[in-house]
RNA sequence: GGGCCUGUAGCUCAGUCCGGUUAGAGCGCACGCCUGAUAAGCGUGAGGUCGAUAGUUCGAUUCUAUCCAGGCCCA
């Protein structure tokens, strides 16, 4: 007789135990790369456009990242996003082809290159400067495509819209000429960084700040109108408004004084021995007390409290110059500070110009170039603004208008390039304004309710940023960038633009790119015999300025949408971070508005920030960024991809050591669980092995409803964006539904079963169901491992060479059963009260493994009705070696339910029901009693049966197991 | 400082719109089992003043206000 040992080797080998290749193991970070070689190898984002070609279009227009630098975890959420999209849209029956885009032009990649260039800039043509800024970006853009791919992602990376195309520059001109023709583009002063050393216009961006020493000055301005009527206790009183600056050369651009809407101002008259005496100032009520230290003025009777409304629009008297000075009211004004009334230059400050605006002030800023006044500013004409500082305080001592002096270190703005301090100062722009003739402000509006705005909040935010944005200064005193090609006469500075012309540069553009506006002279581009209507004089020069670089991406509607064959205008989708309400959902609405009347998004989603495990923002300075490669590296793309579908996108999203470890976690428990299956599979011809659903049992009948209901949730929140329900959904289902539940059962059957029964085969029908849809429901998500999976399935016929050629799975009516379901739901419930008491079976060490046990259940009527049917299978459905299930009266139950009380309490044993070891559980009327099974553990299915060794041809099994081996 | 948004177990998310049993799930953790999914699998259990405070209400995680913490956009 054989040995036991041998007995069991033998039986093994009976058995139907699975095998796959399949690796348990991912290692995603070496097999990822492989795996999108192999995809675009075989073409495969061309076969899925063709395969879907003439199917209703799904357009989701890709917002251009800027081609600098590497990408970052925000970059990647937002791909990763539009790659879940744009995947899990195809597989729902939609065209949806990916174009992604660069936004190529603009300040940070010209400062870079000047960097590079350091002093040789100086000595290069503008288009030389533009050549190496198109290198730079295009050495970017190469970067930032290798670093989506690997991402995962879907699109036509060869073929990308690039700000810089010829063709986009073109049509980017053009759309400027558009408003440029419609009058909507006006020319007007603003204020912006001037460097006087470099003579150039600088952006915030290159903008140092540094400690300076700053004359401080409190100046008197004498109220010229009266308010008495208002404030009767100023009646005949000289009044002054006081303000405070550090920069007193902008006081002869003084227009305006202003006072905060809100605060509470004073009306204080001063006693002092000098010539201030008896003046009465107006301060706000906080800042009396500081001030008056300040003013070295112990002696004050504050006469009246001011309300600011009553000042508005009353004129003061310069303090030098025969001018008067309006009191204007702004949010800006502050009382951390000064007087809360605050000097304004609309030429010499951001603040100064927007209020100023407001009160239909001139940016007036009587500086050149070199940054010394112009000659119509007396005294100080051709000073430098800075040197002019002490000329204008001694001006303001001899008007005595001067309350007090001092010098104060601040933090003031420096050039990036020479250090030297900067200044604000108006000079000539373009805008584009809001409330012209076009009222592209009001169409703007009115276009936001017609498109969804998801979350819905993203509604209002745009809104109230339309609302209250001031016209847009579409115009940078840089070399990198869209010039704004509109013409001057040399004579007399009068506009010139036609149609023609606009036609003309759009044709030039598209031949040579924007180059050529550097390039050529002006009449290049007119048609011969042009002269200025106005002087008839025909030199014309051109303008230099060039685009605002949101204007370009701006006008990627116009450019790509409008364009491309595959895409359509208005786009399905636009999908950004919310940062973009400001950015480009605002710019693409404003120039779409202009020129077509509409939005040029039907819907936009927008996604919220990456932030570190605590909530707070990635910064270099603090170290707590995650760089994507970092992450891929160590944990694959998928792994990152999982993080994605896993957050709820539309707050702020986490991501931490401790994130991602749990994601790789349940990435593990996702793939095994799909491993588990296939191996079953290995044997199984779906074109042959299927078994019909009538010949299933319940369990194989309610898996395939469960199933169904998962590919309901998980189709109905892909339509609804709503990914982290899917992330949920399937690993809820991975670890609940199946491991711990519908495969732990099916292994008693599939591996002891004959393997060609039906039983087996029944079971195998349905996981060959199970994993195919879970494969293809998590292949937008999960695009590596779903291929994967695909290829580890076993071949049937009609399959497609990849699973992202195929659809998303049918939620087939024929299996839902809902009445089946809910009788099985209770099951379910019934089998977490047996699995407690062997628990506490195997505690007190009566069983090890579950099969070590014998279950009998005593259940009161509507429980013995429902697990009647299913006497036969609960022995399985438990994992138990013996079932047995016994009826109980209503009263019995209830006796029952006491004397268990009772003996759980006092540890008495109170009648023969609880002396054989019946445990009440949670349920009503339900009982479990759990022994030690009978009979010997058989060798081959490890049952414990009396039937074991009843047998004497074959050693240590069970009748069962006979049964089958006698068949094989 | 202003506008918009967010705060539920260690983590990722339900629930809150329209107030009402002991606020749920999975993971993680702890303990145990198994060794025929094995760098796997199964079971049980412990975790929460629902950011804080005040108010409305018979009753608030849910409604209101303020505050605190954080994010985006402005200033």
């Amino acid at each position: 007789m054989a040995t036991l040992q041998e007995n069991k080797k033998d039986y093994k080998k009976t058995l139907n135990l699975p095998s796959t290749q399949f690796p348990m193991k991912a290692n995603l970070a070496n097999r990822e790369p492989e795996q999108l070689k192999k995809w675009e190898e075989a073409g495969l984002y061309d076969k899925v456009r063709s395969a879907s070609a003439g199917r209703k279009r799904f357009v989701l227009h890709d917002g251009p990242p800027y081609a600098n630098g590497n990408i970052h975890i925000g970059t990647a959420l937002n791909k990763i996003l539009k790659d879940i999209i744009i995947r899990s849209r195809q597989m729902s029956g939609f065209d949806a082809d990916y174009i992604p885009g660069w936004d190529c032009h603009g300040l940070p990649i010209e400062h870079n290159v000047d960097k590079q260039l350091g002093p040789k800039k100086k000595d290069m043509t503008t288009n030389e400067i533009r050549q190496k800024c198109r290198t730079y970006a295009e050495k970017f853009v190469d970067i930032q495509r290798e670093e989506f791919k690997r991402l995962g992602g879907m699109g036509k990376w060869d073929d990308p819209y690039l700000t810089m195309a010829y063709q986009y520059e073109a049509i980017t001109a053009r759309k400027c000429l558009d408003f440029a023709l419609d009058g909507s583009l006006i020319h007007s002063k603003k204020p912006i960084y001037w460097c006087c050393s470099c003579k150039t216009a600088l952006a915030e961006a290159e903008i140092e700040y540094g400690d300076e020493a700053s004359p401080s000055i409190f100046v008197k301005f004498l109220l010229e109108d009266d308010i008495s009527d208002r404030v009767p206790a100023l009646a005949a009183k000289k009044v002054f408004l006081v303000i405070w600056t550090t920069t007193p050369w902008t006081l002869p651009a003084n227009l305006a004084v202003a006072l905060h809407p809100e605060f509470r101002y004073d009306a204080v008259q001063v006693h002092t021995e000098d010539a201030h005496n008896n003046d009465v100032y107006i301060l706000a009520a906080d800042l009396v007390e500081t001030c008056m230290k300040q003013f070295g003025i112990a002696d004050y009777t504050i006469l009246a409290s001011v309300d600011p409304g009553d000042l508005e629009k009353k004129n003061c008297r310069h303090p030098f110059i025969d001018r008067q000075s309006l009191i204007v009211l702004g949010d800006h004004v502050t009382l951390e500070a000064g007087t809360g009334c605050v000097h304004t230059a609309p030429g010499h400050g951001r603040e100064d110009f927007e209020v100023g605006n407001r009160y239909g002030l001139d940016a007036y800023s009587p500086v050149n170039d070199n940054g010394c006044f112009t000659p119509e500013v007396e005294g100080v004409a051709g000073e430098f603004v800075f040197k002019a500082d002490a000329q204008i305080i001694e001006k303001l001592k001899a008007k005595n208008a001067l309350l007090a002096a001092a010098t104060l270190t601040h933090s003031y703005p420096h050039c990036w390039r020479c250090k030297k301090p900067v200044i604000f100062r108006a000079t000539p722009q373009w805008f584009i304004a809001m409330d012209g003739k076009t009222g592209i402000r009001k169409k703007a509006l009115e276009a936001i309710d017609t498109v969804s705005w998801i979350p819905s909040w993203g509604r209002d935010r745009i809104y109230s940023m339309i609302e209250n944005r001031p016209d847009w200064c579409v115009s940078r005193q840089r070399s990198w960038g869209v010039p704004i090609t509109v013409f001057y006469c040399k004579h007399c500075n009068e506009l010139m633009i036609t149609r023609d012309m606009a036609d003309r540069i759009f044709d030039a553009f598209r031949e040579h790119g924007a180059d050529i506006w550097f390039e050529k002279e002006a009449s290049y581009f007119m048609p011969d015999g042009t002269v200025c209507k106005s002087c008839g004089s025909s030199e014309f020069v051109k303008e230099t300025d060039i685009l605002d670089v949101w204007f370009d991406s701006g006008v990627s509607h116009a450019a790509v949408l409008e364009k491309r064959p595959t895409l359509g205008w208005p786009a399905d989708l636009y999908l950004e971070g919310s940062d973009q309400h400001r950015g480009w959902f605002h710019s693409s609405l404003l120039t779409a508005v202009a020129t077509r009347g509409k939005a040029p998004y039907k819907s936009v989603l927008t996604h919220g920030f990456v932030v570190d495990g605590n909530g707070k923002k990635m910064s270099k300075s603090i170290g707590n960024v995650i760089a994507p490669k970092k992450v891929i590296d160590r944990y694959g793309a998928e792994t990152l991809r999982l993080w994605v579908a896993a957050s709820d996108y539309k707050d702020d999203i986490r991501i931490s050591e401790n994130i991602l470890k749990q994601l790789s976690d349940a990435y593990r428990r996702i793939r095994n669980t799909c491993r588990f299956m296939l191996g079953n599979l290995f044997d199984f011809d779906p074109d042959q092995h299927c078994v019909d659903y009538e010949e299933m049992t319940d369990l194989d009948k309610f898996a395939l409803h469960a199933l169904h209901d998962i590919i309901g949730r998980c189709t109905r929140a892909y339509e609804r964006f709503d990914f982290h329900v899917i992330y949920h959904t399937l690993y809820n289902y991975c670890t609940v539904g199946l491991s711990a539940f519908y495969l732990d059962i099916l292994k008693d059957r599939l591996y002891t079963s004959n393997p060609e029964s039906t039983a087996r085969r029944s079971a195998q029908t349905v996981m060959h169901r199970i994993v195919d849809s879970l494969a293809r429901l998590m292949a937008p998500i999960l695009p590596f491992t779903a291929d994967e999976i695909w290829r580890h399935m076993p071949d049937a016929s009609g399959r497609s060479e990849s699973i992202h050629l195929e659809p998303f799975p049918e939620q087939a009516a024929s299996v839902q059963n809902a009445a089946l379901a809910a009788r099985w739901e209770q099951i379910l419930d019934i089998r977490g009260e047996v699995t407690k008491v062997l628990e506490n079976a195997r505690v007190n060490k009566v069983i090890g493994h579950s099969l070590d046990a014998a279950v009998t259940l005593r259940a009161t009527g509507a429980l013995y009705a429902l697990l009647a049917p299913y006497e036969k299978d609960l022995r399985a459905i438990f994992i138990v070696s013996a079932f047995t299930l016994e009826r109980l009266t209503p009263e019995e139950a209830a006796s029952a339910e006491g004397q268990t009380a009772a003996s759980e309490k006092e540890g008495v044993v109170a009648s023969d029901f609880i002396a054989s070891d019946f445990v009440a559980t949670d349920m009503e009327g339900l009982f479990v009693r759990v022994t030690a099974a009978a009979g010997q553990k058989c060798q081959r299915c490890w049952v414990h049966d009396p039937s074991v060794d009843a047998h004497s041809e074959q050693a240590g099994i069970c009748t069962r197991c006979q049964a089958v081996l006698d068949t094989l």
